[in-house]
DNA sequence: GTTAGCACTAACCTGTGGGTTAGTAATCCA
DNA sequence: TGGATTACTAACCCACAGGTTAGTGCTAAC
């Protein structure tokens, strides 16, 4: 007989963990939800607020993003193009300030030599 | 003048959110940490807890989360090998709660084609 | 005495996330 | 008319996360 090393809830959490920090995760995917939470974002300008992004990248970041559907697309009548966020992106202001608590607490306690 | 891209508050909340997805993010420390939520583990109960990691990788894993203070190795008088969650782990509950529900939500959006 | 389990490490390989540099077509400004 | 800005894409490169296979020294079972 086999001991249970992973229960039924566990089969159902580490899943959903992993679906949710796979949209979130890489370099840039967090950053650019909450540059936009200030108000929506021409290109160029979400890669100044960004320090550090090429363009490529901060291109492809987006389409990731808008397919994920926390993002669009809006072009103006005058032909610029401004990142919004959308109403499902404030469905991650929980998991997002879970996140920057921890961190926050994390980071201090490496400070502290805690760790 | 130059307008502000990047508020303060911003700027304080993106390395925080930075920092803690940096410690928890990649394929398997989450899991990891999800199976030590059932109790300890050794090291090839856990390899067959999380059925598809390598014994390299597994090993590499573990090691990060002990710098992180999030787990501990303990070894036993006969020699047995016991990787344990910490307390410290435990701060994480919020995080993965959060990051679980949006992901279990998450897919569900998805099954419906709501994106 | 050999097979199986334990807890790993070593050597090697691959995919890809992300970076660099350059270029483009359109529009705006001086 | 010529530079600057906008919103990108193309081509190229590299580090590294993560996988594969193999092997180690130890112990316990058969």
């Amino acid at each position: 007989m086999e001991t249970a090393t992973c229960t039924d809830k566990c089969r159902t959490v580490m899943p959903a963990a992993e679906d949710a920090l796979y949209i979130i995760a890489g370099k840039w995917k967090v950053r650019i939800i909450i540059a936009l939470a200030s108000g929506d974002k021409r290109f160029n300008e979400l890669q100044r607020t960004l320090t550090g992004i090429s363009a490529r990248v901060l291109s492809n970041e987006l389409k990731d993003l808008e397919l994920n559907g926390l993002v669009s697309r809006k072009t103006l009548d005058n032909g610029t193009v401004l990142y919004v966020r959308n109403a499902y992106a404030d469905s991650l202001r929980n998991v997002m300030h879970e996140l920057v608590q921890w961190g926050i607490g994390h980071k201090e306690k490496i400070r502290n030599r805690e760790i």
